[in-house]
RNA sequence: GCCCCGUUAGCUCAAUUGGUCAGAGCAUCUGACUCUUAAUCAGAGGGUUCCUGGUUCGAGUCCAGGACGGGGCACCA
């Protein structure tokens, strides 16, 4: 959609209620805009209410201060330039410019350079210093910083009387030269100055930007702007989801969508959400897992799919949990849990690369090694190590388990060998390590070893303590999986099993699944890990709130 | 759902045992300054101390209930 080449298409907005196609001073040799028609030589009286003298009762107030702001906003329109901008082309990356500078650097107590390169540039006021008739400004975009310098005799008077009305936290395009100031420091000495969009908001602390933990989430389009490294962390973020993407399309790897809405919540153990649709009249739940339908997939053909999407579970917060998280599944034919075992590590060392992630992270107190092989040690074994009961028999497990306060009648030696592992085992495990071979009976989409039965081929990744991916090989026998769908583990109430008969799935393995490997890797705890973020809050960009309360 | 902790100006933070304690910096407003760097200097204004009650001669401070947040537990293979 092209930009309006003419005012008067725009019979609405500020520019052509005030006889001016941009908003630049002076109209510059190097403006891609079509040149302006003419400005009135004398700009109207730019103050409609006239600026508040010094003590006026309410400059300081949330009110005041954004009557203040309000007031340059009139002043701008005052002079014929739309507050809120338009298009601006041929910008220059913050960060390329800056490149471009590096070559011509002076050092402080050499005289001013500003015989540079021409460029322009784009972004928000961060910092802004006026000496008199001399202005220096932080301007921010998306990739870097840079100062520039606006003088009074540089810009002419016209442009002087906008420069007057900036705010920080305001947008504007810059034209200038580019060079050094006597300080030493990268500038671009501004000839033209674009207004492009008004800010009404005070910015936080220029120093400390928003600290408290709530106000960074509930107004994350502060906490990016103002916040260190935030920008950074999120950027961090959509490279690692870009390089996980890649990382399977390497591997011949299919990207594929499944149903959100769903009748019934399966592939896990955890409550849905409720809602229902309409039109149909019918009770749906969002899906707290990818994997039946991929699965699905696997049966028609799709031998290599992988779906990177967000599932939903109605369970407690914290700094590990957010009700709606970014989940990866991954499923390959003819392969098992070993083969993604090897998926993992790749995802998670191409992941850190992108990320910019030191081979050792220091993170949540521990130090942790992401270059060399990741640890594999059985369940069994680990429960020996750090325990020291015999995981093969019952009694002993039971011993250890009653001897910690974990509830053992009536429940499934398996079940209570899973809360044995989880109050000991888990928070020992700092290194990356593959937990392998879990029982059978928490395991109902698991192939079972050959040859033994009790034990399924399952892996879980641990780092720092926390969970981070789990794996199988698939079970692909239909009889058997219908009756573990059917089977309800002692000790467990129906909507904590995962066991949830979907017949629909069963059918689709009589037709053949292919035997696979399939792999569930949490995206925000990866991000977490490769960010060193210590909250899941702080990688997720709107993480879920109460409503803010009204006063 | 349970336990602990927190909430003071737009933002970041002070305020002794309940007693001139409503304070600072940034931001805002007025003035000075053509090389600043969280600019500086001079001046001014800005408050429902989260809310509702209670105790007290007196409450930001103590008590009860509520709201929101942080941490822990439960929940979550």
């Amino acid at each position: 959609m092209a930009r309006p080449e003419n005012a008067a298409d725009r019979p609405h907005d500020w520019a052509s209620r005030f006889c001016s196609h941009t908003g630049q001073f002076p109209s510059s040799a190097l403006s891609s805009l079509p040149p302006g028609t003419s400005m009135p030589a004398v700009p109207p009286d730019p103050s409609p209410d006239n600026s508040p003298a010094s003590g006026t009762p309410m400059s300081g107030t949330a009110a005041g201060l954004e009557k203040a702001r309000r007031d340059k906003l009139l002043k701008i329109a005052a002079l014929g330039i739309d507050p809120w901008g338009s298009r601006f082309d041929g910008a220059q990356p913050i960060a390329d410019v800056r490149h471009l500078g590096e070559p011509l650097r002076r050092a402080e107590g050499e005289p001013a350079a500003d015989d540079g390169p021409t460029v322009r540039v784009a972004g928000r006021i961060m910092l802004l210093r006026s000496a008199g008739s001399l202005v220096f400004i932080s301007l921010a975009d998306r990739a870097g910083r840079i100062q520039i310098m606006l003088g009074k005799k540089q810009v002419g008077p016209d442009a002087w009387k906008l420069v007057d009305c900036l705010d920080l936290g305001d947008l504007i395009g810059i034209d200038g030269r580019l060079g050094y100031s006597k300080t030493g420091e990268m500038t671009v000495f501004a000839t033209a100055i674009t207004f492009l969009t008004k800010s009404i908001e005070t910015p936080p602390d220029k120093f400390h930007g928003l600290v408290d933990a709530e106000l960074k989430q509930r107004m994350r389009y502060v906490d990016l702007i103002h916040g260190e490294g935030v920008r950074e962390r999120f950027i961090a973020r959509s490279r690692i989801v870009a390089s996980v993407r890649q990382t399977l399309f390497d591997r011949g790897y299919l990207e594929v969508e499944g149903p959100t809405l769903q009748d019934s919540a399966g592939g896990a153990a955890a409550r849905p959400f409720k809602t229902h649709h309409n039109a149909l009249d019918m009770p749906l739940v969002l899906r707290i897992a990818l994997e039946l339908h991929l699965k699905r997939l696997l049966v028609g053909g799709m031998e290599r799919v992988f779906e990177l999407g967000r599932v939903y579970r109605n369970e407690g917060v914290s700094p590990r949990h957010n009700p709606e998280f970014t989940m990866l599944e991954a499923y390959e034919a003819y392969g098992d849990y070993a083969t993604m075992m090897d998926l993992t590590e790749a995802i998670i060392r191409d992941a850190a690369k992108v990320a910019g992630t030191p081979s050792t992270v220091h993170w949540m107190g521990h130090a942790i090694d992401l270059a060399k092989p990741f640890r594999r040690a059985t369940y069994d074994d680990l429960l020996r190590e750090v325990v020291g009961c015999d995981p093969t028999d019952p009694a002993s497990i039971t011993t250890a388990a009653a001897a910690l306060g974990i509830d053992t009648a009536g429940r499934h030696p398996d079940v209570v060998k899973s809360d044995l592992f989880e109050a000991t085992c888990e928070g020992t495990l700092s290194a990356p390590t593959f937990v392998i071979d879990y029982p059978a009976a928490i395991c109902p989409l698991t192939k079972r070893k050959s040859g033994q039965p009790h034990l399924a081929e399952r892996f879980e990744l641990y780092v720092a303590g926390m969970e981070l991916a789990n794996a199988y090989t698939e079970l692909n026998d239909p009889d058997l999986q219908e009756e573990l769908f059917r089977t309800q583990l002692a000790g467990l109430a129906s909507d904590e099993s995962m066991a949830r008969m979907d017949t629909d799935f069963i059918r689709a393995l009589r037709h053949g699944m292919p035997p696979a490997g399939g792999l569930g890797i949490g995206i925000d705890r990866l991000v977490m890990l490769l960010t060193q973020s210590a909250s899941i809050r702080d990688v997720i960009l709107f993480p879920i709130h109460r409503p803010q309360s009204e006063g």
